[in-house]
RNA sequence: CGGGGCGUAGCGCAGCCCGGUAGCGCGCCUGCUUUGGGAGCAGGAUGUCGAGUGUUCAAAUCACUCCGCCCCGACCA
């Protein structure tokens, strides 16, 4: 393509309204424009990158054994009625009514639709399993859009549902798509990390997150320097203490005034004694069911822990109301001698025999507090934040910090969708079963984000070569130089010939803006054709990523470049 | 939704406190010179100052309302 008939606006400004990297550099280099809020389209070298991806995405999915199909954006209530999303989706699912009053929405995710067309379609052992896939625009109406296309709310994505007869055909299913995002994301050059994680709303058995590393990632994971564990810090477990507790005897618990008193920090000042020796009772409403949640003092509760252990559906911080309405006073004062709700703690409260908490009184404390003997555990569970010093939970090892863009996710859903929707076959000996489905995902636009974060320099983008929206750039120093600029276009039209995708820069502009331009726009390969070296019957090639520059004879060029571009 | 910030030319911004003339840099158009890392000179075009209402002789500037965008918290590919 002649640069000089190409829709590409390149700036040299850094947007105002762009905070990554990546947002940035995707504006200035041509690849995109915001339409609004979480809304953005794609220019056309944004849209050849989005496409080299989708082919590469294509490919391993096919290698896989799945199988492209495209499905409707505009779904009926029905379907979400059915699997209960409709109700529990929430605000993110946009609603909208049609001309005859019917509800619908547009897709968020496609669960609901596979999950209706292999029912009416699969009727028996025979056809499965399948896993069926699309790459197709979803929108989610997020709470806050924000980094450009990384979080967005209508997006590209590629989503696979696979259908088995039983769990351990999902979980070879599962295994060949965890497998190809493997292929996938080391195809596109990118340093990721598959991590265990929280299966989320969507719901299902257990899942991993692909991770591009990234330290403007939105995800903090965690990783295991000895052995492969690795997980999303929402995700990581903390084993179970070894022991069970000091055995020192402890005094009869006391009650102290403590005036005003309420945080950690506070008591501590106050009482005389670390974070450590006190345990933090959080009141949570799950469901509307008060639950109080005991925790020593230093350490963080993990809401998706909690979640996961009590299995409910909604679970927040409880009100002012709900908090005096099951110790009696005010917030602060919390603590599990007499609580009027159930009690879950952590494992940390296993080795705690002598603590300090509140004595559900307003300006009271307990000091001497012994679990089991002053109050009773229903359940001890992980419930808390990793930290640094944990040691992994497979290997016992160090485990480190890191942080990552998701962009990609596979689940094993169960039989959570097939179960509500009743997508069921008949096996071999004519009983009717439910099938255990799987679901697997991939971020299109913020994969390539991500890639840009993870590849550019000050001078702009540097793509790797399976995502270039084109390989190759000659630029002619100067397209007035007639001798010069014909040798340009005969490299060109070889190239081209070759089946190559090529940039010709015939601007009429100086040297130094093309450059620039081809810099930004992070092509890998660049072709200089200037009077020096072509006085020596040479071209030079320049790879973006390295700076290296190499000259060699006009006739050898073609077939160099043609033999870089094809060995990956 | 709660908290903070911003809206003036295609982009980046100044002007607003203290009301009266809309400005700078880049980009864009024309001409000449220039041509290996964002050229120089000369000339030129471009604005419902986010929208509405109010105050005033007079509003980009003051007041109120609305809209949009961005950032910080609860979601997810």
């Amino acid at each position: 393509m002649r640069y000089s008939e190409m829709f590409l606006p390149t700036g040299r400004e850094v947007p105002s309204d762009a905070e990554l990297i990546s947002h940035q550099l995707m504006i200035r280099a041509g690849l995109m424009r915001k339409l609004t809020s979480g809304v953005y389209s794609y220019l056309p070298l944004g849209y050849r990158v989005i496409r080299k991806f989708e082919q590469i995405v294509r490919e391993e999915m096919n290698r896989a054994g799945a199988q492209e199909l495209f499905l409707p954006m505009v779904q009926p209530a029905e379907l979400w009625q059915e699997s209960g999303r409709w109700v529990h989706y929430g605000k993110e699912l946009l609603r909208f009514r049609d001309r005859h009053d019917r509800e619908c929405c547009l897709g968020p995710t496609h669960e609901e639709v596979i999950t209706d067309l292999v029912r009416n379609e699969i009727k028996s052992y025979r056809q499965l399993p399948r896993n069926l896939y699309q790459i197709q625009t979803k929108f989610r109406d997020e709470i806050r859009p924000r980094f450009g296309v990384m979080r967005c709310r209508e997006f590209g994505m590629k989503d696979a549902y696979s259908f088995d007869m039983d769990e351990a055909g999902s979980e070879i299913s599962y295994r060949k798509m965890f497998d190809a995002y493997q292929r996938i994301f080391t195809r596109c050059g990118l340093n990721f990390r598959p991590v265990e994680a929280d299966s989320g709303s969507i719901g299902g058995k257990y899942s991993h997150e692909f991770m591009v590393m990234a330290d403007s990632g939105e995800d903090a994971i965690c990783y295991c320097g000895a052995c492969n564990y690795a997980a999303n810090l929402d995700k990581a477990e903390i084993s179970r203490p070894a022991e069970n507790g000091p055995a020192c005897v402890t005094p009869p618990i006391e009650e102290v005034n403590t005036p005003g008193v309420r945080t950690i920090d506070e008591v501590c000042g106050f009482l005389g004694v670390v974070p450590e020796a006190v345990v933090k009772t959080l009141i949570f409403s799950a469901d509307g069911t008060p639950v109080a949640v005991l925790i020593r003092g230093d350490q963080e509760v993990n809401e998706i822990k909690v979640k996961n252990f009590l299995g409910c559906d909604l679970l927040e911080l409880a009100d002012d109301a709900m908090i005096r309405k099951v110790t009696g006073s005010p917030r602060g004062f919390a603590g599990a001698v007499g609580i009027k709700a159930r009690i879950i703690a952590d494992y940390s409260l296993l080795v705690m025999a002598d603590c300090v908490m509140g004595a559900n009184r307003e300006d009271f404390h307990l000091l001497h507090v012994k679990p089991g003997r002053d109050f009773l555990i229903a359940d001890h569970a992980d419930l808390r934040v990793v930290r640094e010093s944990d040691p992994c939970p497979r290997c016992g090892a160090e485990i480190r910090f890191a942080r990552g863009i998701e962009v990609g996710h596979v689940f094993k859903l169960g039989t959570k969708y097939s179960k509500a929707m009743r997508a069921a076959y008949l096996d071999r000996e004519g009983h009717e079963r439910t099938m255990v489905m799987g679901c697997y995902g991939i971020g299109i636009g913020r994969t390539v984000a991500a890639a840009v974060e993870q590849n550019h320099d000050a001078d702009g983008i540097i793509w790797p070569l399976p995502l270039a929206p084109y390989p190759v750039i000659i630029t002619p120093v100067n397209v007035n130089e007639k001798a010069l600029f014909s040798a340009a276009e005969d490299l060109y039209n070889a190239l081209e010939a070759n089946g190559m995708e090529v940039i010709l820069d015939d601007r009429d502009e100086r040297a130094g803006v093309k450059f620039k331009d081809a810099d930004l726009i992070g092509i890998p390969y660049r072709v200089t054709v200037g009077p020096r070296r072509l006085a020596e019957g040479k071209m030079e090639i320049k790879t973006r990523r390295s700076g290296e520059v190499i000259a060699l004879p006009v006739s050898e060029v073609a077939a160099f470049l043609k033999d870089l571009v094809l060995r990956t």
